[in-house]
DNA sequence: CAAAATACGTAACATAAGATACAGCGCCCC
DNA sequence: GGGGCGCTGTATCTTATGTTACGTATTTTG
């Protein structure tokens, strides 16, 4: 069985003609950037004309050039999203976990790898900032995750509330709602209607929304200032929510050490009260 | 020194118009494909007009579309030639971010590396199992766990509860508990003196105790027949409980293939309720 | 060795892509 | 509350990209 359109080219590039044949060679030799550029540039590269190419990916079995560069996109984005296949691991973990665990790992380090020092220092300063409200609100899954960031957040700063219960009831906390609040929100797939809705008339009235969801992003996005885009495949029947839980512990321990100061005090405060 | 467009985008990013904010968070989501699109096809996807495409790429720098396409492809090439680079963000290794991130990604391997198969197949076989009821519980910062397992469970299989609120609730719960029923409890230091007590009452009825909790065991690994120990430590003022996480999304799924036959009727009538 | 078939490139064409001008709108500041 | 600024989208235009037609070169075969 043929999967990518590399095997495919080194499958057929016996039964090609020379010019062909030149044009394969140079798109496997750096595959598959080669194929994302023009045909103008492709030809060149490969030392070649144009209808040449145009030939060459015919032969392939696409109907135009668009068509072939749109299929090698696709495999690229395959291939940059599971770096699973990158890692070949010889049975150092042959368990059955390890699926789980390894992917995991993965959508770790790649949720990370898109998510820069200063976007998350950026937002740690949002929330530290303590001009307004902070609200915290998840979608059916979720919602554990903003009740984990609200009960850290709730210690060291006041005003942080989550949102629970019925959609009536944080409906109708909008009305305390303004400009200098913040309202973070947790959806990844499917993304509930209730909380775009919510998001939606928060952000009219100027709340500034922090968002978690998934590398497809909830519509949400539209409306949100900070946007953290987790990794959430895994081989399973769940999307996993691990990246962004600890994003969010990475969020919480970065809004702590610049709250130090002040934080302190309150955590203090707070023991001597129990 | 910015190196990447990536990290020239998210320095760029608090000074950008809402438009095409969402236009460098989309491409930010995954990163690079969406760049090396069309313009049409790129504000398609972040749901903002062409020229407003037009007008990020320009206050990145950019001449053109094109010259933008040009960087991003060059990126590209220089990082799937050299696959090393990918882990090491040159930018981010000095950051704040990664310490965090990799002292997760130790806690996760070292959780499961303890970790043998058949002690997660045994306790999915035993969560499975459609004899008595399952209840779940937490501590002040590991309660979300509860919930979050809760959440997923209970969408696969009846008679699952999670024990919320204040602890005369859940304590009168212990009259609907008895042999045939298991109690799931996540507990982390500092461990609390409530939780002990319900587990030991739980034990008394008979009930099959699974326990997630810290490598130093809370005094409730006495009771508990099941017992699933996480690393905790980070470089942050809080425990972390990512590594717990992770086990609890590993069981679910486990959970879910082995109800797979049941399950999946379960859930297409729970699709027919909406 | 000759004739035919196939491959290749040049050049003209059509189309779709990127760029720009302009008007409407919201927002902020005074 | 009013004036100004800045952001955004629609519509238009221009560019350049992909495509095709055709003639020449090259190879293959009888």
């Amino acid at each position: 069985m043929i999967s990518s359109i590399a095997e495919l080219i080194s499958d057929r590039i016996g039964a090609m003609p020379a010019g062909e044949r030149r044009a394969a060679q140079t798109l496997i030799a750096n595959y598959p950037l080669t194929g994302l550029k023009t045909v103008a540039e492709f030809s060149a590269a490969a030392g070649v004309s144009s209808p040449t190419i145009l030939r060459f990916v015919a032969r392939l079995g696409f109907q135009n050039y668009p068509e072939f560069q749109s299929a090698l996109q696709d495999e690229l984005a395959a291939q940059l999203q599971s770096p699973a296949s990158r890692t070949l691991n010889p049975g150092s973990t042959g368990g059955a976990v390890s699926p789980m665990l390894e992917a995991t790992l993965d959508n770790l380090r790649e949720t990370f790898r898109h998510l820069t020092d200063k976007q998350l220092a950026d937002i740690a300063a949002r929330l530290a900032e303590r001009r307004g409200k902070t609200f915290l609100i998840g979608g059916r899954f979720t919602d554990p995750l903003a009740r984990y960031m609200a009960a850290h957040l709730a210690i060291i700063q006041p005003d942080v509330y989550h949102l629970a219960g019925q959609e009536s009831i944080w409906r109708d906390r909008l009305i305390d709602m303004g400009k200098r609040d913040v309202l973070v929100i947790f959806d990844i797939r499917r993304y509930q209607e209730s909380l775009v809705r919510f998001a939606e008339k928060a952000h009219q009235r100027g709340v500034q929304i922090i968002l978690f969801t998934d590398q497809w992003l909830s519509p949400i996005a539209r409306f949100a200032r900070h946007v953290i885009a987790g990794r959430t495949a895994v081989p399973s029947a769940w999307d996993s929510s691990a990246a962004l839980f600890v994003v969010a512990e990475t969020l919480i321990g970065a809004v702590t050490r610049q709250l130090e100061a002040a934080g302190a005090k309150r955590i203090r405060d707070l023991e001597s009260l129990r």
